[in-house]
DNA sequence: CGTCTTGTTGAAGGCTCTCAATATTAGTGG
DNA sequence: CCACTAATATTGAGAGCCTTCAACAAGACG
């Protein structure tokens, strides 16, 4: 359908997985790589595939997210403008571990098993570029693991929602704007808890004024309750729905 | 104090990171390589350390526990001969992310950051090895995300014993022995729940004849039914804790 | 024999889930 | 612009899993 202009190589040498690469190295990566362009709400891959690829997103957003035989799923990440995804199947059991959808309209290249073991043979630095990548989302991971083992669901909502302004904040005048809509559906898998629940706190923090939701779009005006929510370490591992902020408003 | 004997190249291409390596290379890893030896109950390092080098456990048992500013725990991981421990942190923030004890008299081998960057950068199949093991942990901490995030205590348990069996798991007269001991708690911290749930769901388990613990030992008889407990979708996600060994003993 | 660590078990309370009902918003076609 | 429909959000009530606290038992060890 749309046309995809060639990635330059300025643009290739910007993305953390290409980093430090001479020029010619670069040009062996154009030449492999396969341009794809996605509309909105479109699935990039699924769950269970075999037919993998590395994927990098050159303009959108995407969400990546995993569900069990039971039905129960999260969200695991979400992919911005220069992100690698996709890619680790290649190394491991060469399935995709997750669905990807876009959020937005979304353009992407790929390149195939082979294509990128011949490129990290060739040029090692890719290689190590993506042990720093994949190294990176394990951290975060494992940090996640702790978050959900030990903390109340109302922490973790609020991790969430801080780890998303980090990432994908835009300040404005009403506040850090989260860049895309999140249901509370989208809110619960993230955080690990119920449509339910996220609701309930999301709303007593609106009434608190640390937040506002316009158009499915969150805006934190209060981060620094956020941060208060989050670490506080007063509140007793886990702890009561939203009391913060129901004990904050009165 | 104990004498280390070196390395055989033969040994060093059996580990996971090194495989298929030429002679030559192995060689130049076994050049750059320090051994070191541990007893039991020993801090091989500590999380937030910032002296960061790549581990190779030789022998024995260590497990990888994290902690949060709260308190909070969670054992990330066990380690064991030819694993890989601690390289991560050469790539990202160059701080351990957490903590690691030997389970048992434990030898390891390690490399530091720069000796390691060089090996890879001439023999790129080191760092695609590193890839693969970083990617399959990846893995294995989101399925951990989605579990904590949708199963219930006794379910994690069970996924938890079950992850033990395979990884450390000794097939004897008795059963299917974990091989080094392990209090409650840590199974409390495996499983991301607390001490208690976690002994009333094993003395259940106990009582209905599925698994004996001997001096901190445990020990499966009955691997089906701990399957059964792990994927039994009749289990409404979070439910009762031990109601079906309950159910089972009368 | 005392002490310390670890494990078990009861009771109570509370956070969080589930279910249901209603309100609100988005999307569509006239 | 408005009616209509579907999707989403809010909120209450109730149940229940799990934590927490407390007391006690059982070994390990000097």
């Amino acid at each position: 359908m749309s046309k995809i202009p060639p990635l330059s190589r300025q643009a290739l040498s910007n993305l953390e997985l290409f980093r430090g690469l001479p020029a010619t190295a670069l040009d062996e990566v154009l030449a492999s790589a396969a341009p794809r362009s996605f509309a909105r709400d479109c699935r990039v891959f699924n769950q269970g595939e075999t037919r993998v690829r590395a994927h990098v997103l050159v303009d959108g957003w995407i969400r990546i997210s995993q569900s069990g035989s039971d039905g129960g799923q999260v969200v695991l990440r979400f992919i911005g403008p220069g992100d690698t995804f996709g890619a680790v199947s290649l190394f491991t059991d060469r399935r995709y571990p997750a669905d990807a959808d876009t959020l937005t309209d979304a353009t992407e290249v790929s390149w195939s098993d082979k294509a990128l073991l011949d490129l990290m043979n060739s040029h090692p630095q890719i290689a190590i570029n993506a042990i720093r990548i994949v190294g990176q989302r394990l951290q975060e991971a494992q940090h996640r693991v702790r978050e959900l083992a030990t903390q109340s669901a109302e922490r973790r909502v609020a991790h969430a929602l801080l780890r998303l302004t980090r990432q994908v904040g835009t300040a404005t005048a009403r506040g850090i704007v989260i860049r895309f809509p999140l249901r509370r559906k989208d809110i619960a898998d993230i955080a690990g808890t119920t449509l339910y629940s996220a609701s309930r706190i999301l709303s007593a923090w609106e009434r608190a004024g640390w937040l506002k939701t316009l158009d499915r779009r969150i805006a934190v005006e209060s981060l620094s309750e956020l941060v208060r929510i989050a670490e506080d370490e007063s509140e007793t591992g886990r702890g009561a729905i939203a009391a913060s902020a129901d004990r904050h408003a009165g």
